[in-house]
DNA sequence: CACATTTTAGTTGTGTACAACTAAGTTGCT
DNA sequence: AGCAACTTAGTTGTACACAACTAAAATGTG
């Protein structure tokens, strides 16, 4: 009768979304690190040092959330945070030995993860290119009523 | 160099179920709902009353997530709870008028928002489609691997 | 230079999510 | 009947995620 959340793709992403977030738990657990927090290690992974507004943009994290998550990161003793001498507003996230130490551990963990439920490389991808196509519909919806809306 | 958020299927998929939040976002506040809230109230329209595990099963909550949640329905007039009185150990779920009433407004709101982002029907079905296959693929990993693990 | 505007992080408050646990009720087994 | 095992909700603690706000520093304009 009437519509139900199975109905719903949205909500398939929502479910598909916690339940991933389950699957990388337990591995991530051994790391010391959350989703969220294993997300932040890869982008500082790549390019050290960034600053929070830098971290922000890879992420799509606002301060409210990543403020917090580098406070954590800090108090584990991956991260350390100090003001910009050139930019006294900007803030920068720089890895520490044992930081940058968690990389080798760490590196392989997705594809490790993604190989123990049979999705081969050519599933992982098909799934990447249709979750593109969705976010790049969301970013031109929120482009056009979200807060930073034209009229 | 290294691999980054953007690089990763999984990412992606955790961006668009928060670009989906905040794409609902406005007009769920009018119905002064949130989205999960909005899951529950579709899954009462559809069968009144409900347990809080029938709720739970529907929407893939454990009750650390449902019971504060159906608190607050509850606060907002929207639910009653009640003890079963032929098995107490189960809480029953009911609408009130007002929780009924919503569902005028509620009802088509996917429906509406999901045509505002260029997302035909098509598009939808083969989103939903790709997106029970993951859920289908983690569901049999988390029954190999999860907690209820056999070994 | 003076000062409004913008940029950058952080804080507070609310609401999911999940792990680990508790309390109370029911069922199953002998 | 008696009691262990299980089921059902709820609670506590931790960690995202976002809205709304604040504080401090930089920038732009007359």
């Amino acid at each position: 009768m009437g519509v139900l959340p199975d109905d719903l793709a949205c909500f398939a992403v929502h479910v598909a979304a916690r339940e991933l977030d389950n699957a990388y738990r337990p591995a991530l657990r051994e790391l010391g690190l959350t989703y969220p927090q294993y997300m932040t290690m890869l982008v500082l992974w790549d390019r050290d040092p960034q600053t929070v507004k830098e971290l922000g943009a890879a992420l799509r994290f606002d301060s409210g959330t990543l403020s917090p998550l580098l406070k954590r990161l800090e108090a584990a003793g991956f991260v350390t945070r100090e003001r910009s001498t050139t930019d006294e507003r900007s803030v920068l996230v720089r890895l520490t030995t044992r930081g940058r130490k968690l990389e080798e551990r760490g590196k392989d963990l997705v594809a490790k993860v993604f190989s123990t439920f049979h999705y081969s490389d050519r599933d992982a991808e098909h799934l990447h290119e249709e979750m593109r196509k969705l976010v790049a519909a969301l970013d031109e919806h929120a482009a056009e009523f979200g807060r930073g809306a034209r009229g």
